[in-house]
DNA sequence: ATACATATAGTGATCTAATCACTTTATGTT
DNA sequence: AACATAAAGTGATTAGATCACTATATGTAT
């Protein structure tokens, strides 16, 4: 139960202790027993037994899953396989609100990602990939008609569905992190933006391009969307 | 200390306990304070205190964000700031040893992030950023002619280095993770490409167009390079 | 038989208190 | 000044208790 320190490891090694220990012990649980995210798992007390430490030692361990979202604990209920689980790429939940500074860089990321993402989704067309992506388009086109503030979170939505459209699983995980830490921003973002119909086009153009299997246009149109959106950004984030 | 739930929020909404928001607390204390990695914190207990919480339940919380790499708990010496403290895309430290199709798909996802990234690198041409890029060359040459066999550690730090030299933090903080997620597969790819030389040969040239500023070229180059990778893989992976 | 209310059991959440293990600092000796 | 030892500080883990929430079982009314 004591692995060797993994060398290559991002940021300090963990040093060797039961919580850190029980916590790569239950993962590896978690995927020898192939249980997928909402499958209940054995309560703390049953656990710790299992695993012959105390109760809040083994509580210890799983909140470091829960903190990368591998499990989830339910006051009342139990331990269950968190959504998170296989993800590879995750956001930092404790990163504070982004300095202009560093939304810029965060958009400049996504302005060199997810270009190539469209592209991905207008060779591979995959059907459900799509379908959500119209779907969001149609939800974004009712909050626009009906001044809904809900606005921005399904614009939100809308650059996931693309990234799930790609078909690669790590490059959505990518795009995911990096609108989850600028989450918020989005809203001041559409702000500065003044105009959403504008906007909406945008994702209603680059939708059609991939749905069409254009793959040179989507890539261009996604290039010139977010071009737009980092000039404003820009522009506005400077006075 | 009940803040609204973030709707938005990546996975599952994290119910409202105490860890929880005593680890945001926490986080967002660092953050006031300007705290950097390797700073010293309060004692577990003292922070318990100041919390007004029992210590087992400001340990929970610390476990959390040791999860992150936000802090780093050092027995018999105290709490310290972690290095992820202001990072905003993290690997998934118990995510499993990829399988084979994923282990493509990260190089797929690599495939579309760092030529630009290289493309960033040789438009900047950051002095300290080739450096870097030029030293763990060097150093990989040595491994070369020394048949030394770090030589797989010295190329994921050399993907790294050219991922810093471009810029932009949060690519190179996705870069990271996702070499982070496929480091030991590194070794594998290593002796699945068979050619030592002509690997290290691809990196020079890379290095040699970025510190020249030749922007195209050293994406084409990186383009090349991740192509026959994911190429050799490919084709060992089948059998 | 069905629907609703209540009680019980199970489970997580937090606390108090103790002991052990490690690191850092202080003190003593050469 | 260098080294050794002791003491203090601090994290690590355990044991045990109480409280809060959820799920299940049981009872009652229609």
């Amino acid at each position: 139960m004591y692995p060797a320190s993994a060398a290559h490891e991002s940021g300090q090694p963990q040093r060797r202790n039961l919580s850190n220990d029980l916590a790569s012990a239950v993962a590896a649980m978690i995927h020898r027993e192939s249980l997928q995210p909402g499958d209940q798992l054995d309560s703390v007390k049953v656990l710790a037994a299992r695993f012959q430490v105390a109760v809040p030692t083994m509580r210890e361990a799983l909140r470091r899953l829960e903190a990368m979202g591998g499990v989830t604990l339910r006051h009342g209920s139990g331990v269950y396989v968190g959504e998170n689980v296989r993800r590879m790429v995750l956001p930092n939940p404790l990163y504070p609100k982004p300095t202009r500074g560093m939304l810029v860089e965060l958009l400049e990321a996504r302005r060199q990602i997810e270009p190539p993402i469209a592209a991905l989704a207008a060779t591979v067309r995959d059907p459900d990939g799509m379908e959500s992506m119209i779907a969001t388009l149609s939800e974004a086109e009712r909050c626009v008609s009906e001044a809904d503030e809900q606005l921005w979170l399904v614009n939100l939505n809308f650059h996931r569905t693309i990234a799930v459209a790609g078909g690669n699983t790590v490059l959505a995980e990518v795009i995911d992190s990096i609108v989850f830490i600028h989450a918020e921003e989005q809203l001041e973002i559409l702000r500065l933006h003044g105009d959403e119909r504008r906007d909406f086009e945008e994702h209603r153009h680059i939708t059609e391009l991939i749905v069409a299997g254009d793959v040179q246009a989507a890539r261009s149109a996604m290039e010139e969307h977010l071009d737009n959106v980092i000039q404003i950004v820009r522009e506005r984030l400077s006075g």
